[in-house]
DNA sequence: CCTCTGATTTAAACCGCTTTGGCCGATACC
DNA sequence: GGTATCGGCCAAAGCGGTTTAAATCAGAGG
C-alpha cells in the first residue's frame, strides 16, 4: 500500500494525502480524519526511501565505530551509550546507523557517509587529546556531537563530556583527606582524551597538597580487569607500595580488588581504591549499597545528551555549538577507609 | 556531484555512466576506463537514498535490541556480536541499523521496518524459548537471522548458535571426572533460550552419573558480577556447600571467585569455576593463559556468521533456512582441580 | 550499395514521496 | 455586481538514481 494507491482509494491526490499525514494546515479538516483513518486501517506506512529522496534528508544518525586493527577491543561502555542515544532517535523518527570500521578507514567513512548522504550526522566516539576527526568533519560540514572533548583541538564544535579532570581531582582529594599519602593511578591509554583529563586532576590533587607524584604510581593502559589486577599487583610488590587506588573504570577496579585479596589485603581497610563509574546496565557497582566508593556519571545519560543535541544541530546547522559538562557524583561505598597506621 | 553531472562532464548519458559505474557488460572497455576515471576525479558517490528508492532495496540490515523495560540491562555481548556482524556488512556494502525499542514495541518495531522498507533484514537477539517473534517475522515475509534458537518453536528458520548444551554437559562432565560431587550452577535467566539449554546440559551430565539434582544448587538471574557473587555466596553457605561451580558468564565467574575468596578460600583448589567465555573483548579471560577454565566461543564470529547468513539469504530469499551450530571448545585454565577430600 | 547484426549508447519511464504553483469555488469587501 | 481573498484540492515537477525499450553506428554479408 502506497500513498498513490490510498489517495486513489479516497478519491483525493497524493498531494493532498500526503499534507494530511504530515499536519500540513491547508487540509479541511473532515478530509484529514478522513484520511488519517483511511491510513490507519490500511496499515499505510510512507516508504522511507521515498521520504529520505524526496525530502533530501537522510532522518539518520551515524555512530562510527573504529575498531584499532591491533587491540580489537570494543569500547566497554559502548552498548549503554548506544542505547542512551537510540531511545532519543526512536522518540524522534530518527532512524541509528553503525558502522564498524578499521580505524585506519575511519576518516574516510566520514567522507562516505557525508557524499552518499547516508546520514544527517554523525556521533563520535572514543575521542584522543588530538584528534583529527574533528577537523574532517568541519570540514566536511556534517554535523556532528562528540563525546568527550579533544583538549588540542582548538576548534568549535559541540560535545558532551564529563568532567573527568574535577571528577579524579575530587576522588584523589577524598582519598588525600583519609590521610592516604601514596595513592596508585590506574588509568586507561592516555593518548584518550579522557584518560589525560583524569590523570591532569589526579595530578592536581597531589601537587595542591605538595606530593611529589611517582611515575612507578601510575599506570596507563587498557580499562580491563586483567588489566587492573596486573597494575595494581605490580604497585603492592612496590617497597612502598600505595594504600590506595584510583582507578578509571569498574574493570580496573575489580582487577585492583583481586590484587589486593590476593595478598591477603582487605579492600577498604589495607588499601582503598575509588573507581570511575559509568553506570554500565550490566557492571553495576553494587545493587542496593555501592561496592566501590566511585565518581559515578551515566554513559546511558551522556548518549541521551548527545544524541538529543546533534538532532538540535540537525534541525539548525547554522547555530552554535553546544557543550555539556557533566559532573560527576562522588558516592560513598565500601571500598575506602582511613590510610592504614603504620 | 550527481550522476546527471557526471554524465554532463563526460558528453555521455546518465545511462551509461550508471552502467559503467555498476559493472553491466555492455559498456564499451574505453568509456568504461574514462567514466570510472571521472568518477574518482570528481569524488562521485552515487546518493543512497536514491539507489534505494530506484533499486526498491535497502542495502541495510536492522539489528532490533529490546531494552526490558524492568531491568534495563544492555546485552553485555552486544558490542562484540556488532563489532563481528558490522565488519561483514562493511564489506559487503550494507548499512546496519539499529533500533532501541522497549520490549513491548519490538513486534511493532519489526512491522515498521518492513513496511517503511527500511531494512531487506534484520538480526535477532536474546531468544526466548517461546519467541513470538520468528512467527511474526516469518509472517511478515523478513529475512532474518536468529543468533539462538528457540526450543519452543518448531518452524524452519535461520539461526546461529552455540552448543550450548553440549558445553554445559562437558563442562559438568569435567568437574565430575574430577571427582566433584556438589556442583553449583550459575546460570542466565532461563526465559532466555542459551539458558535453558545450558541447564539441560548440566542435568543431563549429573543424571548420567546418577546424581540428584539440588535445586539449591542451581541459580538463574541476571549474569552479572553481582548476581554471581550473591549466588555463590548463598551456595557456598550451605550445609553442604559445593565444591565446583558452573558460570554462564565471565562476569558471574568473577562474581563467584570473589565469593570463594570472601570465605578464604582458594579458587581451584578449594572450589572450582568453570565459565562460559564469549571472548568478549574487554572482558578476557587471562592474556596469555586463561585464568577461568572455560568453555569458549567467540560471540564475535557468532556475528560474522549471522550477518553472513542474513546476507546470503536477503540475495536469494527462497532459499532453503540455513543453520550454523558451533561448538565451544573446553580450555583449561586455574580455576578448576581435583575436588577436595573430606 | 543495401540490409542485417551486434555492440554501444540514449531517451524516457519509474521508484514513492514532497512540494511548488495553479485552479476552483465561496466568502468578504466596496 | 465586480473583485480581491482565501480555504481546499490537484497536477506536475522534482529528488537521483536504475532499467526498459529504442536508437544509432559500424562492420559483415550478399
Amino acid at each position: 500500500m502506497n500513498l498513490k494507491e490510498l489517495a486513489l482509494k479516497l478519491n483525493l491526490s497524493p498531494t493532498t494525502v500526503s499534507r494530511a499525514l504530515n499536519g500540513y494546515p491547508e487540509v479541511n479538516a473532515a478530509t484529514r480524519e478522513r484520511i488519517l483513518a483511511a491510513a490507519k486501517r490500511h496499515n499505510y506506512r510512507p516508504n522511507t526511501r521515498a521520504i529520505r529522496l524526496a525530502t533530501g534528508r537522510a532522518m539518520a544518525v551515524g555512530h562510527v565505530f573504529p575498531v584499532a586493527t591491533k587491540s580489537e577491543i570494543m569500547n566497554p561502555i559502548f552498548a549503554d551509550f548506544i542505547a542512551g542515544a537510540g531511545e532519543v532517535y526512536t522518540t524522534n523518527g530518527y532512524d541509528m546507523l553503525l558502522s564498524v570500521v578499521s580505524d585506519a578507514a575511519e576518516t574516510q567513512s566520514y567522507h562516505d557517509l557525508k557524499l552518499r548522504g547516508a546520514v544527517d550526522g554523525v556521533i563520535i566516539h572514543a575521542v584522543r587529546s588530538s584528534d583529527d576527526r574533528i577537523k574532517t568533519l568541519l570540514q566536511l560540514g556534517l554535523p556532528f556531537v562528540s563525546h568527550g572533548r579533544a583538549t588540542s583541538v582548538d576548534l568549535p564544535y559541540s560535545w558532551v563530556d564529563v568532567n573527568n579532570r574535577r571528577a579524579f581531582l575530587r576522588a584523589t582529594e577524598f582519598l588525600l583527606d583519609l590521610a592516604h599519602q601514596r595513592i596508585g593511578l590506574i588509568n586507561g591509554k592516555e593518548d584518550l582524551d579522557f584518560a589525560l583529563r583524569r590523570r591532569m586532576g589526579y595530578l592536581e590533587a597531589l601537587s595542591a597538597r605538595a606530593i611529589a607524584q611517582d611515575p612507578a604510581l601510575m599506570f596507563t593502559g587498557e580499562l580491563t580487569e586483567h588489566a587492573g589486577y596486573l597494575a595494581a599487583s605490580t604497585m603492592l610488590a612496590l617497597p612502598q607500595p600505595p594504600t590506595a587506588f584510583v582507578c578509571a573504570s569498574m574493570l580496573s577496579g575489580m582487577g585492583a580488588r583481586r590484587a589486593i585479596e590476593a595478598r591477603g589485603l582487605v579492600m577498604g581497610r589495607d588499601v582503598s581504591v575509588i573507581i570511575f563509574d559509568d553506570e554500565l546496565s550490566y557492571l553495576r557497582n553494587g545493587e542496593d549499597l555501592p561496592i566501590f566508593t566511585a565518581t559515578r556519571s551515566s554513559v546511558r545519560l551522556a548518549g541521551q545528551l548527545a544524541a538529543q543535541m546533534l538532532l538540535d544541530l540537525i534541525a539548525d546547522p547554522a547555530s552554535a555549538p553546544q557543550n555539556r559538562l557533566l559532573e560527576a557524583d562522588l558516592i560513598l561505598g565500601q571500598s575506602t577507609g582511613p590510610a592504614p597506621r603504620t
